[in-house]
DNA sequence: GTCAATATAAGTATAAATACCCATATACGA
DNA sequence: TCGTATATGGGTATTTATACTTATATTGAC
């Protein structure tokens, strides 16, 4: 796998850390030039000149962070192999990383293992995600269930109208679109709201989209 | 990796699908013991009686479909390995078999590789997704600003408002909670409904959900 | 120093949502 | 058959949101 010479960059703004992800990264791959950046301006420059083959990227970086580094090396390069590198709590970030274009996904937590799989993975021309950053984003979906918040049954009806709430419909067009009184569609709504344990519409809608009532 | 025997299910209501998917099953792996169901209710008396290491579950079938089935089976023996089996087409319902309790999430377009790959995953006790299925979700990330919705950029207030109307406050208690004129809080979330191209709060918020205006 | 964006606030008006009350018909399961 | 859930619809009232208008002070960029 590691046959041809590749380059690399580690952005990151602890010297530490890059100088011994560097060292891990040079004994487990034998032809790999790597350079450090020590912020997203730097990395920039850097990616211009070397035209790397893979960025490690951290998210949180001084001057220019990883998400805005990664839009601006994207928009030049679309096709660079850019791993999202980033601590526990920045989980609220990968959405934007990914949004950027990275196409790797790793916690800092990762094993030196786990790296590689997500260098050659990306370099194979696809998406790595590391399994701790799986296994977050499963639990987040399988236990967020904190509200007390039960898997509300909707009947039929009620479905089918709060999909049309979603899609910005009043209660009288609403009426309008099913052939029924608009008294009844407002009885249908309180009926919701109550079901979701939510005081209104903003309330409704976030508790429809955390508990997977309906698609987006 | 595939030293000692394994037990298997493969639950599909495609007798042909079940059949190929058991005869390259066979040729990977030597020590296997394959069992077949053609519905959820099957394969629920099939994992009560043979205790398999891993089930390979379709999504869409017959008398009991794979999300209500991988839901009994998890809550009888929660740390049976499940892998989701499905077709393009069938995205929306990952959500529901995660929550369900799957560990691993393959489309029916998957070679064979993949399927091997997401078994010993599992087995491992670590998540798997076809990394087609990553594809589609990064995709579904990245590229869901068909409504012309544009990244818009909120201020600070803004967003702080935005925030607060998610949590269902409404304007008057906004408000409050700032020390600033509810007629402001009025103003403030006009601006936002036209920077969301948004009719109404329904709007609003589905948009600055789909576009990570907002962390859920 | 000017221009643009923002945060602040208000007047006025209508539309919409929410909160209670009530009723009737239907269907489905114990 | 009896009760529960659901879908339908209405009365009344209040609160909230939305749509127009205008205005001023501040901040930051060029």
């Amino acid at each position: 796998m590691q046959k041809h010479t590749f380059d690399l960059i580690i952005a990151d703004d602890h010297q530490l850390f890059r100088n011994g992800l560097n060292m891990l990264l040079s004994t487990i791959f034998q032809h790999i030039t790597i350079r450090e950046a020590a912020n997203g301006t730097d990395c920039l420059s850097l990616i211009q000149k070397s035209k790397p083959d893979v960025v490690l990227m951290d998210i949180d970086m001084p001057e220019l962070n990883g998400i805005e580094a990664t839009q601006k090396a994207i928009q030049l390069h679309p096709d660079l192999n850019i791993i999202a590198l980033s601590m526990h709590g920045d989980e609220a970030y990968y959405f934007k990383m990914i949004e950027a274009g990275a196409k790797g996904f790793l916690l800092k937590s990762s094993d030196i293992e786990e790296v590689k799989s997500a260098i050659e993975n990306v370099m194979a021309n696809q998406y790595f995600f590391s399994n701790e950053l799986l296994k977050k984003m499963v639990d987040h979906i399988r236990f967020n269930n904190d509200e007390k918040v039960k898997t509300s049954v909707f009947s039929d009806r009620e479905q089918e109208i709060l999909e049309l709430i979603c899609k910005g419909f009043s209660n009288q067009e609403i009426s309008e679109k099913l052939f029924i009184s608009k008294r009844t569609v407002d009885k249908h709504r309180a009926n919701l709201l109550e079901k979701a344990q939510a005081r209104n519409t903003a309330q409704l809608i976030m508790n429809a989209i955390k508990h997977h009532w309906i698609n987006i």
